[in-house]
DNA sequence: TGGTTGACGGTGG
DNA sequence: TCCACCGCCAACC
């Protein structure tokens, strides 16, 4: 069979991936796996980075989503700005990485 | 319509 | 622990 399974496309995915992050309480952090997963699209890690590319959007803390492994990932080249913000609120970052990423890593059952 | 891009993830050396 | 390679996906050009 030659047909190949196309996913469902979700227009909404970008929108979904906003509402994840803005709903990540500070102090927290989420792989942008995490994210990918809770709009929908556990591999689609990579997307959620481009859309992250353009949060201009106030209201989303993009710097509370990092990569696996408590890598702090991107930011556009402001790692330093991103580190600073997760001290901030009290996240243990450690040069370029997340200290204990599994203790202050949110999950959505997670009381605010 | 089709190819390229990239703020990723996981595995292997 | 760090780096390179490959696979996955939506946004862009």
């Amino acid at each position: 069979m030659t047909q190949k399974m196309q996913r469902a496309p979700d227009p909404l995915f970008k929108t979904r991936v906003l509402s994840v992050v803005r709903r990540i309480p500070p102090g927290r952090v989420a792989t942008y796996g995490d994210v990918a997963e809770l709009a929908g699209r556990p591999r689609a890690a990579r997307a959620v980075g481009n859309i992250m590319r353009g949060c201009s959007v106030a209201g989303v803390p993009c710097h509370r989503v990092v990569a696996a492994g408590g890598r702090l990932g991107g930011y556009g080249g402001y790692e330093a700005l991103k580190r600073s913000l997760l001290l901030a609120e009290g996240v243990p970052v450690s040069g370029s990485r997340v200290r204990d990423i599994d203790r202050v890593r949110w999950s959505p059952r997670l009381p605010r």
